[in-house]
DNA sequence: GACACCTCCATTGGATCCATTAATGCTTGC
DNA sequence: GCAAGCATTAATGGATCCAATGGAGGTGTC
């Protein structure tokens, strides 16, 4: 076995967290501590911690003398998800946009040729995410980023199913929303990229509200 | 002793969290687990997953094998802070505003009058804190309201040395944007709700940033 | 005299053991 | 045959003990 590196709780919930979004731990899962302990060669004390981090990220749910699951999401909860990203991701893009440098935007022209691409979803949801935060990455606000990373985590579950019905027939759109997003910010035109960020969140959340079925689980 | 009312780890961050928000713990105090433990007739280990919990709240900072720390920010941080919730006040307001019932606005007006009336800052704080959340009383969004309580909670220090320095002075301005906010909400002109209150909390956003001595400890 | 290294102590991180709670299944009575 | 209550069991919450880390202070060397 490797050498572990860091903090156990730190590493335990890192790699909770990794089975969550890579969609090996679904919502609504129970987890034992013990389970989880034994697998990971370590006591159950770091997994009460992990747990503890995972909550406060909104990943896993926990109730008093109870037990802890992988949380869910309904519709409601998810779309409201969306409004928020809706007004913060803007604010983001317009902590970053000042600073980033030629080099930057080259690097997300590169990651929408991946995307546009790619086949796999799973592949799909690493690069779409990797280029979003390549627009971010000059921010300086790590509490914003935090909250968004948070939004992020947990609506993944619901994005990779929306991805599977939609991405296919329709991904030029996102195509689309996303080398005008590039444009504006290389031509400095930091309003119009906000407008275009805010609209791209947008139509997604009113596609996946004509999915209420992905979330009848 | 009287006996201890739900889970000891839930109970210790309560006590702590009061502690920080009432201001007798100040931003940059450090908070040594033993001491804290023996205080509250407890041991370690719901202490630490007790500041678990802060930190996921913002108030209290961990530093992996080293300690914890009353969470402080520079202006920057809280001038962002400021930011997103005036994003996301509104939008909170708006999940609320529609199921409010005209005694939920009586019991503003009245709490409004409380505010006028008072002259103590502890006081002001507590009251201006339970009218802004009896404007967001009726809402249905958790995971929002959860944020923007995040938010209040980690500007509760500086919000009560800008107090000290301006309420006396200029309280008359708070008092006509909360009887403004007020109004709409009776007038069930949401629209005109939501902007009130985005121009108050940016207002008091400018106001903040003249005042950047209060961040020099 | 100054800088670097080494040792010691205070504090946090982890493991094991015990208490407590809650859920489930069985039994009993109606 | 069904419902309610009790008992059993499995999993979480808490306490104590031990290990590891990081900082501070002193000493030795350049």
């Amino acid at each position: 076995m490797s050498v572990p590196a860091g903090v156990a709780s730190q590493r335990v919930a890192d790699e909770l967290r990794e089975r969550i979004l890579a969609g090996r731990l679904a919502p609504g899962t129970r987890i034992i501590q013990d389970e989880l302990a034994e697998e990971l060669n370590t006591s159950r004390l770091p997994v009460r911690e992990a747990l503890r981090i995972l909550e406060s990220r909104g990943l896993v749910t926990l109730r008093a003398n109870s037990g802890a699951w992988v949380t869910s999401m309904d519709a409601r909860e998810c779309e409201l998800s969306y409004k928020i990203r809706e007004r913060l991701e803007p604010l983001l893009l317009t902590e970053s946009a000042p600073r980033l440098s030629e080099e930057d935007i080259d690097a997300m022209d590169e990651l929408q040729d991946g995307i546009e691409a790619c086949t796999d979803v799973e592949e799909f949801l690493v690069l779409d995410r990797r280029l979003h935060w390549a627009v971010y990455r000059r921010h300086e606000a790590e509490d914003l980023a935090a909250i968004v990373n948070r939004l992020w985590d947990t609506t993944q579950h619901y994005r990779r199913a929306f991805t599977r019905l939609a991405f296919e027939r329709r991904g030029w759109i996102i195509g689309a929303e996303h080398r005008l997003l590039i444009q504006a910010l290389r031509d400095r035109d930091h309003t119009s990229a906000a407008r275009v960020l805010e609209l791209h969140i947008r139509r997604t959340r009113v596609e996946l509200a004509k999915h209420p079925e992905l979330f009848t689980g």
